[in-house]
DNA sequence: GCCTACTATGGGAACGTTCCCATTTGATAT
DNA sequence: ATATCAAATGGGAACGTTCCCATAGTAGGC
C-alpha cells in the first residue's frame, strides 16, 4: 500500500545522538572501544529509536568487510550437500557471517554466472563444492587472493584449503568390514570419476587396497541417468558367481540409490549379496535388513570449512594449503550380514 | 599472493570508448535503444575489453533494480522444500534474475536475522517457507509493497499470494484412495498444526471428510522430535483393531519416515497396515512393498511461485493476492494394497 | 528565420558507507 | 611553562552507480 519507507541512515543516526556519523560508522564497524561510554551509549540509544541498521551495500561499496561468505554448491539435490551446507550454516551463524548459497547444477556456465555475483557482492571467502576437474574462474579467483576452502574435492592448478572425508581410509574401511563379513568379491560402483577428484582417490585406492586383501575388485564407473548401464553390467558382475560371495560397494548416496533400486529390480535379496554405500541416507535403515554405510561427519566438515576461511583470511600472508580429512562412521546393517542368509553357512560360527 | 586487482569501473569503460559514463551507463541499464548503433557498439568492445561488470552494489545503493530475490526456507533438510527451491531457481535462471537463498532452521530470530539481510540487498521479492503462523517483520514488508509469495503455507494478517498444493483436494484423493482399497479407520498424522496453515486445511478437510466416507477418523499430531509419543500412539491405534482395515495417512515426507520407522520397529508389515504419505521421497519405492504417496508438483510451484512475483511486480498498483492451488499426483504402491496380503487376518507374524 | 520538439549525449549530484586526516582535549614528561 | 602524546571526536573525500538536468545538434511547423 504505502511505498517502502527509507531505512534510518548513519547520517540520521548521528544527528538524533548529536554526535558526528564517522562515530556511528566507529561504532557499526568493531571499534567500539574508541569511543567513550557515553558516546556509545547515546548512539545506541539513538539508533534504537530509528531502527537503524547498516546498509551493506554502501559499505561493500567502500571496501569494507561485507561478512559475507560464498558457497558453491554442485548438486543441491545430493543430500550430503545439504548436510554439509546446514554445517557450514551454523558455523557461519556463530561466526557472525552471512551465508549465500548457488546451486550450479554441475553446469560451468552457472557456475562462471553464479561466481560473478558472489564476488561482486564481495564475500570474503568461497566453499566450493564443485563440478569438474578444473575451473578457470576458481583458479583466477584463488590466485586473486580469495580465501578458498574446496569440498570433497580438490582442483587441478588450485592451491586451496580441503576439506573432506579421508578417502583412503574410507575405503580400508569399506573392505575391511567387507572382508570381515566374509565377502571375496566387489563392485565399486562410483559416478564418473573424471567429474570429481575424490572419486578418482577412492578408486585408485580400491584398486591398490583389493589386491592386499586377497579380494577380487572391479570398478565399474558410471553416468547415473543411463540405467541400462547399471543394469547390465550388475547383471554381468552377479551371474558369475564362482562360489565367492559378492559385494558391491557404492562411492556415494546417488549410486547407493541407484544400485539398491536395480537390485530391488532384480529381486536380489541383501545380505547374500552384500551392498555398502559411502554416504548415510535416511532410508538406509528403512530398506528391508539395512544398507550398511559409511557416514561423513557432515557437521564437522562444513564448520572445518568455515573455520578454514576464517583462518586464512586472519593470516596477513597466504600460508600453505591446509587438508583436513576426516574418519567415516561404519554404520553395519542386514545388507552386509551373510549369516543371515542361512543358505550359506561357512567357515564362520556364532 | 597478489592483490585483489580492482575490477573495472563504468568510468573507465567510458574513458576506454571515449563517451561518457552517463552512457555506459544507459548501456547496462536497459536503455541501450537511446543510444546510437555507432556508441552501442564502442562500448560494447571497450567493456569487452577490460572485462568490464556493473557493480551491484553501486546500483543497488542508489536504488535501481537489484535483480534479486530472496527466499527464506524453513528447513532446508525438508526434500520437499529443496525441491521447490530447485524449482525457483530454475525460473530465476530464466529471467535473468539471482537468487539468495536463506535456511530459517524455523527459527524466528533467524527468519529476523535473514530478512534483515535480505532487504538490506534490495531484493526485489521474497518467497517464503517459513515457519509459523504469524511473523511480524513479513507483514511490515508485505504492507510496504514487496512483493512477496508465501509458499504452502498462509501467514496471518498478511495478503500476499500463496502458492501451493490444493490440500482439500490432497487430503480427498488420499480418503478417496484409501476407502477404494477397502481401509475403514484411518489415523491422519501430522506434525503440529499450529505451526503452519496448510497442515491446518489438510486436518481440518480430513475431519470433515472422513464422517462422509464412512471412514472412522483420528487425528495424531505430533511433535517429531518425541518419538515415543509417536510409538504410544501408533500401538494405541493398531492395537484396537475393531475388524476393520486401518491406514495411517502422513502429512509430509518427515511423518513419513517416522511412521514407517515405527512400523518397522514394530515389525508391522506395510499393506496389511495401509501407509500413505504426501510428498514423494527417494525411497517410497525402495522400502518393502513401496509407500504410496501423493507427489507433489514441485517445479511447477517453485516456478509458479516467481511468475506470481513477477507478475506483482510488473503491476503498478497492487493486485488483490492470488491463491495458486496444484494437484498432487497419486503415486500407488504396496503399502495400499490389502489384497496381497489379504490370506492372513493375523497381524503378529515373524 | 524562429519557436518547439525530439534525439543523442554529457556533467555532476546524490546514494550510505568507510577511512584518512585533522582538531580538540587532557595528561605526562621535560 | 612548553613540548609530546594519546584518546576522543569530527570533516570530507572517496567508492561505482543512477538519474536529473543540461547541452548540442537536427527537423519540422509556422
Amino acid at each position: 500500500m504505502s511505498a517502502t519507507p527509507r531505512p534510518a541512515t548513519i547520517l540520521e543516526v548521528a544527528r538524533d545522538a548529536g554526535v558526528s556519523k564517522t562515530s556511528v560508522s566507529r561504532f557499526y564497524s568493531g571499534e567500539r572501544d574508541r569511543l567513550s561510554q557515553h558516546m556509545q551509549q547515546r548512539i545506541a540509544e539513538a539508533a534504537e529509536r530509528l531502527g537503524y541498521q547498516p546498509n551493506p551495500m554502501a559499505r561493500g561499496l567502500k571496501g569494507g568487510p561485507s561478512g559475507l561468505v560464498g558457497m558453491l554448491v554442485a548438486d543441491i539435490r545430493n543430500p550430503f550437500s545439504v548436510a554439509v551446507m546446514h554445517g557450514v550454516e551454523q558455523a557461519c551463524r556463530a561466526q557472525g557471517l552471512s551465508l549465500m548459497v548457488c546451486n550450479t547444477d554441475n553446469d560451468p556456465v552457472l557456475e562462471r554466472q553464479h561466481l560473478a555475483l558472489l564476488t561482486s557482492y564481495r564475500i570474503e571467502g568461497l566453499i566450493v563444492n564443485a563440478a569438474g576437474r578444473h575451473s578457470e574462474p576458481l583458479a583466477e579467483l584463488a590466485s586473486d587472493g580469495l580465501p578458498l576452502v574446496l569440498l570433497d574435492r580438490s582442483l587441478e592448478g588450485i592451491a586451496a584449503d580441503e576439506v573432506g572425508l579421508d578417502n583412503n581410509l574410507a575405503i580400508d574401511m569399506a573392505l575391511d568390514h567387507l572382508t570381515e563379513q566374509g565377502y571375496r568379491r566387489v563392485l565399486f560402483v562410483t559416478e564418473l570419476p573424471t567429474r570429481a577428484s575424490s572419486r578418482q582417490t577412492r578408486v585408485a585406492r580400491f584398486e591398490s587396497e583389493c589386491p592386499e586383501r586377497q579380494l577380487a575388485g572391479k570398478v565399474l564407473s558410471l553416468d547415473l541417468d543411463d540405467t541400462t548401464c547399471l543394469d547390465h553390467e550388475l547383471s554381468a558382475f552377479l551371474d558369475t558367481p564362482d562360489g565367492h560371495p559378492a559385494a558391491i560397494l557404492c562411492g556415494n548416496g546417488q549410486v547407493t540409490l541407484a544400485v539398491t533400486r536395480a537390485l530391488q529390480a532384480r529381486r536380489i535379496p541383501l545380505g547374500d549379496t552384500g551392498l555398502m554405500g559411502i554416504d548415510e541416507l535416511d532410508w538406509c535403515q528403512l530398506v528391508t535388513p539395512g544398507v550398511t554405510t559409511l557416514a561423513q561427519p557432515t557437521d564437522a566438515i562444513g564448520q572445518a570449512a568455515v573455520e578454514q576461511l576464517r583462518d586464512r583470511q586472519a593470516q596477513p600472508i597466504a600460508p600453505a594449503p591446509r587438508h583436513l580429512r576426516f574418519t567415516p562412521q561404519l554404520i553395519p546393517r542386514g545388507s552386509t550380514r551373510r549369516e543371515q542368509s542361512a543358505s550359506t553357512t561357512d567357515e564362520t560360527s556364532p
